[in-house]
DNA sequence: TAAACATATGAACAGATAAAAATATGTTAG
DNA sequence: CTAACATATTTTTATCTGTTCATATGTTTA
């Protein structure tokens, strides 16, 4: 009972296992609800997505290194990286909010620091990864 | 010698060293140079917000997931992501070219399988960093 | 309190990107 | 070779994201 069309017929809102595939189908069935009952929560798979986008952007990775070497209030930043103030203050709010970086007010300046030692491992993989 | 602005007038192409900044810039400058020379190449660092920016996005997030359990086909791929399959060959071209996925064509299918374990670490170290 | 300064925020524009649709390429069977 | 099928590619469309500009908020000093 299986078509021979490997898309999926959007009137029809078939369960899973009914989805036409490719022609070995009865084969790959088991195998296609195996894995997806070992997959994490759509939840956290977008919680992932989410924060690695924080990491896929040249400017907050700039910023993140510089704040390897050390803590840094967001007009130095701005010179660091020779971007404007607003650009920065910008991308530290996203990288707060992925609780990578850290802003503690020191009278009119605001000092920013890695929140997480997770950033390092996690880039250190990233700069292995390219060495090849 | 220092303006007060913090803003890097774009007319006059400054060296680093007299981008005026805040106002404590005398002290600062030195900090900014030595973070600045301990930064890795621009070229480095582009190329790392491309690799995460490959991580970014909860389809090629689900696949890789899927690919942890197992090899598979694109058309089964398809099936167990309920995507079609353009999409998925889409994203699969992606992790290719980020050398994150590798494909053996067997007879008219092509399966996908996972090309490196720093895969696993940077994905792990991203999930523990969530749990908290 | 007012002025000066550092940072944060909001709106708008430009460039990037994912998904869908249509088509092309590559592979096997007959 | 042709037909049938799995995958890849191209094009288009809609959406998302980073930067800039203008402005607001918060802090210190006079």
């Amino acid at each position: 009972m299986l078509a021979k069309e490997c898309e999926i017929p959007e009137v029809m809102n078939l369960a899973i296992n009914d989805v036409p595939c490719c022609e070995e189908c009865e084969v790959h069935e088991e195998k296609v609800r195996a894995v997806n009952e070992k997959m994490p929560d759509e939840d956290e798979l977008y919680d992932l997505a989410e924060l690695f986008k924080v990491f896929g952007d040249s400017t907050r990775i700039r910023i993140l290194f510089v704040l390897f070497q050390s803590e840094m209030c967001v007009c130095d930043l701005a010179q660091t990286l020779n971007m404007n103030q607003s650009a920065i203050s910008h991308q530290l709010k996203i990288l707060k909010q992925a609780k990578l970086v850290a802003g503690r007010r020191e009278g009119k300046s605001v000092f920013y620091s890695l929140a997480d030692e997770h950033v390092r491992t996690i880039i250190d993989q990233g700069r292995e990864h390219i060495e090849e």
